[in-house]
DNA sequence: GCTAGTGCACTGGTCTGACCAGTAGGCTAC
DNA sequence: GTAGCCTACTGGTCAGACCAGTGCACTAGC
């Protein structure tokens, strides 16, 4: 005791360094989406590394969805705009090895969605109203499950872009995919779209007029209601009041 | 028209076929947490590639989080637990990136937190309150920041667990984490504690009483007043009803 | 007999150098 | 002036090598 305090040294490999300064130079904007990075055989000049090295970081790179890279591309791997993708990877397989259930996740739709509906109400642009107004009349017209989920997904982000904030806005989106992927095995009855289109006009009503805890309860009731087939009963009861 | 319908063919590189099957295998459970990977040198045959392609593929499992490689380890790569590491850099990168403001972040900590309230009210065991009560002492009993922001991170998880959703819970942890490196540099006045200990009472207080709405709302009151500091007036009142 | 120490076989990390298929853009032949 | 080719690159993959670590079996010493 008493001798000079020494600390764990952390063994850094070298791809992760580079790894590292690319990250930063993204987070920092010193590199836009569109721009390119140098090839990879110049990178490993700059870097001084060899090209395994820099291919791996360039891995990981592409795995956190920061770059992009095509063969025979002269420009070098593009670096690209943030997508949710590496999110939505994620979420995926948390889904699969923690055995997320159904349930948990349309209680997390719900939680989410319900607060998007709240701040919609309070926040939303005569514009994006226009928008919702819109994707409930493309519901109503649709002529397969198709055009009419796309017309669904097109109304939920209205509400979400409302909120005003993207992280609830992303969160939905990535939720709502995972959890219409999980049951998208089983059918739906043609006759749960007219439900499903007086739901959401009765929620974007709440919007429009404001009263953002019925335009949540709402939404919330919605989804418990086309969700409750695939559920045990009583499984979002809690969140109903 | 009328031809055969070509599909366009997506060229796939060998490094992802790997990470698929490797993937796969850790979700359908043939690789549990905790199992050894075969060395680079076996899997270069068993998948009939090169070393690079091997190294490539682990680097791209290894940034999901699936697995880890130490370098000596005569066992080969360790498939890991679960972690929410992979969702934290993302949503990290997300903040970033995305220009999250901070009031966009406490937005969605109020929303996870409040829900995570609401659904502990009713299903928390007395377990979970035992240890919420545990953390509250350790609070009032901390000596420093270090110590309070431990057990206050105890409370909110053990909230979080008897919300009985898994998601809400990561995702809470995740999001707190992420705020409390964005302003970690600003200093807490000790009394904020005080305030901050009596919130938690309350709450629990709701919580023990089966109360969600009213722990829900003291929640995300709770996150609300110690957050305005850092925020611009009234970024967070449309979530206090 | 048992333990402490050594050596070995193997690991992952990195490097070098090579080949291939694909792309973009300049150049040439019409 | 344009259509088509050519070339100089790119990324993807492979092969083979070296190094510093690690774990385990073996051995020398007690």
């Amino acid at each position: 005791m008493g001798g000079p305090q020494f600390e764990p040294v952390r063994t850094v490999r070298a791809y992760e360094r580079v790894v590292e300064q690319v990250e930063h130079a993204v987070e920092r904007g010193e590199l836009r989406p569109g721009e390119r990075l140098p090839s990879e055989r110049e990178l490993m000049v700059q870097f001084s590394v060899s090209r395994s090295t820099v291919r791996e970081a360039l891995r990981v790179l592409q795995a956190r969805g920061l770059v992009r890279s095509r063969p025979g591309d002269p420009n070098g791997a593009e670096v690209l705009p943030f997508t949710p993708a590496a999110l939505h990877k994620s979420m995926t397989t948390l889904a699969r090895v923690e055995e997320l259930s159904l349930a948990e996740l349309v209680q997390f739709r719900m939680v989410l969605e319900g607060a998007a509906y709240l701040l919609a109400a309070r926040l939303h642009t005569s514009a994006q109203l226009a928008e919702m107004d819109e994707a409930v009349a493309r519901m109503r017209a649709a002529d397969g499950y198709e055009s009419f989920s796309a017309a669904d997904v097109d109304f939920h982000d209205a509400v979400a872009r409302a909120s005003g904030n993207k992280l609830i806005q992303i969160c939905s989106d990535v939720v709502r995919s995972i959890v219409l992927d999980l049951i998208a095995d089983k059918i739906r009855a043609p006759e749960q779209r007219l439900r499903s289109i007086a739901h959401h006009e009765e929620a974007l009503a709440a919007v429009r007029a404001g009263d953002g805890p019925l335009a949540a309860r709402l939404a919330r009731q919605a989804l418990s209601d086309f969700y409750s087939p695939y559920l045990p009963a009583g499984a979002l009861e809690e969140l109903l009041e």
